[in-house]
DNA sequence: TTTTTATTCACATGATAATGTGATTGGCAG
DNA sequence: CTGCCAATCACATTATCATGTGAATAAAAA
């Protein structure tokens, strides 16, 4: 059974989605209030939920604010944002924060159902927009130069090959190459990255120094 | 009608894909190649495809190096992952390169086809699994709460002797024990950890999920 | 108290890795 | 055309690792 709370100052939105998720038989929705205030009160005198459906936009204060608030006192409650906004910043503050999903409020019932479902199961829910804005955020962040690798395309193979823990006989394979082969490349690769050890490739590499 | 392109070196995932989706209605999936060149190769003297679904472990370049090649020559693709690797470092690189999407291989038919729906009408389709690890990017302010390590200190102080790509003989040293201790040690982790080699645990610890 | 568990050490053996030496091929630059 | 270099393969030797078996001690848990 999942225990979930509602932060939301609409009281037509917020009735609808308690009731709504109240009536399933998986979940019980026996809290619901219109500030972040009022649910750190509930959460001191009642068993804490699972996941918390929050607003940003409240009167007092604001959802983000009590994201830090609530996982600092509660860090097993599963944060879900509901709201209105889709602007990157209030995005990001949030998934900073600390919360685990962030859906539109346009989204349906069962979807938010579904949802709270993904959520409680290692997932993280997101409208497809916020997940759109979410991956721009790591294409613009990408002017990170690489330390001039120096490694030929064939010497990175073998590289990644290491790094996925193979031996050179199942590098050899996977390359459909002689092991003799792969024994020359990682002799190269020894020389180029002064090291002499597969275990230094691989922490090199996923150092990111390579 | 959306234009799919495949790039997956399964031959038998490739073909049960390529006539799932080309059996759509308002799909068709004329091109389904096993490797970054080949696609390449097809896209000089063929009409682009609107979306590419993309496996990252294939003969030749990786998935990942194709993503930046592509994408540079015809930046409207879209380019969704489909891979059965989830670790961070991948999932990042494939977004920074320019992957509008990452869905794990064991996500069902139906389910590809309503992603790449997804995709073209502006959203951006990741497994759950995908999601969380996305958003545990924006928390690492937050101490990310570790996979329950199981490994005692001292076993923790070996895997960071290995980590700095030491020897038996070095890290025995280090720690004034015997090497036959260190053996022991590594046994060990090796069972609690399920691997058999110092290069899985040196990947698995510098990936965090130690 | 009895039983785990962490930590320590030893001996042994087959597997894998590290390193040396040398060689062939095909592409590219001077 | 020629030398350089990436990529391929071979053979050989020593070093290191992976794994099995066994055991002692002290501290923590049952």
């Amino acid at each position: 059974m999942i225990k979930i709370g509602i932060v939301e100052d609409n009281v037509k939105i917020r009735n609808l989605i308690q009731r709504y998720l109240d009536m399933q038989k998986e979940m019980s929705c026996s809290v619901a209030v219109d500030s972040v205030e009022e649910m750190l009160d509930h959460l001191k005198k009642f068993d804490a939920p699972d996941v918390l459906l929050m607003d940003i936009q409240l009167p007092g204060m604001s959802g983000i604010e009590g994201i830090g608030i609530i996982k600092k006192e509660y860090p097993d409650i599963e944060i879900l944002m509901l709201t209105v906004y889709h602007d990157s910043h209030k995005i990001f503050d949030s998934l900073v924060a600390g919360a685990s999903g962030y859906l539109l409020k346009h989204t349906s019932l069962p979807e938010i159902k579904e949802s709270i479902e993904n959520l409680v199961t290692g997932g993280a829910p997101m409208s497809p927009q916020i997940a759109r804005k979410v991956i721009q955020y790591f294409k613009k962040s990408e002017p990170q130069q690489k330390p001039e690798s120096n490694l030929t395309s064939r010497e990175q193979d073998i590289v990644n090959g290491l790094v996925d823990g193979l031996s050179y006989k199942l590098i050899a394979d996977r390359y459909d190459i002689s092991i003799d082969t792969v024994r020359a490349h990682i002799r190269n690769i020894y020389k180029k990255l002064h090291v002499n050890s597969k275990a230094e490739v691989i922490a090199k590499s996923l150092r990111g120094e390579i």
